[in-house]
DNA sequence: TTGAAAGCGCTAACAG
DNA sequence: CTGTTAGCGCTTTCAA
């Protein structure tokens, strides 16, 4: 009885069948006879047992768990997308190792190599400043990539990524259709070294044109970092130099609430003389003090999406694989800091 | 040659060693000879061999992998808890399995599952609401568990979580050192129901009696839930009910957040007419109009010394291991809500 | 529809 | 210090 009393083995011994049996009414359950099936299912609860993935792991090559790859899981952009993963992953019976890399190459290098030691189905990864190189290198390392929050350059692999260059549009739109050149608008953004910020403003610049405007009368305003402190600083900057700003549209949330205090300070009031929209729909953008309208992001479906993304490639064999470069659509959600008026029924675009 | 151009195999042959030197050098490169190794390593270098973890799982009957079960990743103060768990994590070479369970006790089930048909070391759960039995299932399950966030009843496993007694009794001390009798003290707290709710009531008391005042004299107020809308209502009912207040302990930020605005609704300032202290510490309410004084937990030390509880308890064998449950002590930050004065330069307490 | 059997790649005695 | 060897529990042909 020595090897009868774990495993496969066991079951099978007491239900009465072969081994393969019972993996087959574990993973195949419809090629076997629906009695057989009813058989080793009772067995398998009489003895509790629990099979072995690593076991199937070994004998398969690969094993139902998914790397998460993120710079940050405190930042509530990226805690958003986990959330989408986890559940996705989750219903398809796949597991999550969550990799924080904090944006260290090395860190990063040495989850992939342990997700390769596990034999990782592959990797959903949001490089935060991810060179080229710093990719190529990622995917060398073997298990299948889906890069989130970035587009793959052409070919290269899969991803999916929110439109940025519309979610700016999308704010400038309402900016305009709501205030009606009643004055500037103003851009408060990042470093445009960062995609984000550059795509943000080319969507901003994109609305001015669609309204027949030139893209340049809009009046822009880099902060030092995208923070509350320096967007204050850079509402009051605004309020003293382009006091007759109608509009304000700032490249996150933390900038607009930021902003919205700095024109305080110089005594504009918002939405009374200026209105503001900010980027990304954090939770503090719905419980300030005056509530923001702001561009949301389908944080939860990019997530999903790449876990869909992932597991459709794993379908594929490697070499005749097409990549997949899938866009979200961002949304303006419109609260009290930059309202609805009636020019704005008829949406922008 | 056939077998020898994958595994442990193919490095050993190009090493000129065995297969159990391969396996020494990766996992006690102390007792094999230096030369030896570095000839395996540049085999293995050469080879860009990555071992198999599943084999080794297979064989040892555990995997370097542990369960995270939390109800929520988008919430801060879990997402902080799981930031210290990847850390401690990754430092020791363990890989984390994140399941969100959305505090639903099927769900949490399944994830344990899981866990087990990966032989998980172990797992880490934060429970949202843990009857005894709930827990005692999930124990029976096998791997070994700590608990987050909740202290286990004595002798059934161990636990951290952070003294919320203690919160609430830095929280008020505080209060009642920089306000000095000026006014009453007033309490906004949830459902006592939740033990955290209750817990930091009790320290609210406990620093009255430390200061040789009735209890009973702390004013209560409850809010509907836990959220800023409510804490609005509630500060405007303190406002109107309580004019004299000279301090507000809330038990959470949102709550805090939101008795601020109440308070200035009904025309009180903060801080000039009452100090309001929150609790959390969660980014809101360093980032809010009026920083807010709050009580910090040290959540990222609740995981990484999860972490450590439970690799410690892995040490041990099974039946002859004590128990640990470890209590983390929160800490004060003072910012402009509830300033400190003179009077509060001796730590209450 | 079910069974027999050959490994998957690694670890841990044990012997040398 | 290094080599030999016997599995760990599952999947998957192939045959019956």
């Amino acid at each position: 009885m020595a090897k009868h009393d774990i495993g496969f083995a066991a079951v099978a011994r007491l239900a009465g069948v072969s081994n393969a049996t019972v993996s087959n009414t574990l993973n195949r359950p419809e090629i076997v006879a629906p009695a057989t099936r009813e058989r080793v299912l009772a067995a398998i609860a009489e003895l509790d047992f629990v099979p072995n993935r690593a076991a199937a792991t070994l004998r398969q090559g690969t094993n139902r768990l998914i790397g998460l790859v993120i710079p940050d899981i405190v930042n509530p952009f990226y805690s958003a997308i986990t959330r989408g993963v986890t559940e996705a992953a989750a219903e398809r019976g796949y597991t999550v190792a969550l990799c924080v890399s904090h944006d260290d190459p090395d860190l990063e290098l040495q989850h992939f190599e342990m997700l390769a030691e596990h034999r990782a189905a592959g990797a959903l990864v949001a490089p935060l400043t991810a060179d080229a190189s710093r990719l190529a290198q990622l995917r060398r390392v073997g298990s299948r990539l889906v890069l989130m929050d970035r587009t793959a350059p052409e070919g290269t692999g899969c991803s999916v990524a929110i439109d940025d260059v519309r979610g700016g549009e999308l704010a400038v739109a309402h900016l305009l259709a709501t205030t009606g050149g009643r004055g500037p608008i103003v851009l408060v953004n990042g470093d445009r070294a960062i995609p984000q910020c550059e795509d943000r403003r080319e969507g901003a610049r994109n609305a001015f044109i669609a309204a027949g405007i030139d893209p340049d009368e809009l009046v822009e305003v880099t902060a030092r970092e995208m923070t509350v402190d320096a967007g204050r600083e850079a509402g009051r900057d605004i309020a003293a130099r382009t006091p007759d700003a109608a509009g304000v549209f700032c490249t996150n949330d933390q900038l607009a609430l930021g902003v919205i205090r700095g024109l305080n300070d110089g005594g504009r009031d918002v939405p009374g003389d200026v209105s503001v929209v900010g980027y990304g729909d954090l939770p503090l953008a719905a419980d300030g003090r005056v509530p923001l309208t702001t561009v949301e992001q389908p944080k939860d479906e990019l997530g999903r999406v790449a876990v869909e993304i992932l597991l459709a490639e794993l379908g594929t064999d490697r070499s005749s694989h097409t990549h997949v470069a899938r866009t979200l659509e961002p949304r303006i959600v419109v609260r009290e800091s930059a309202p609805a008026t009636s020019r704005d029924s008829i949406p922008a675009s």
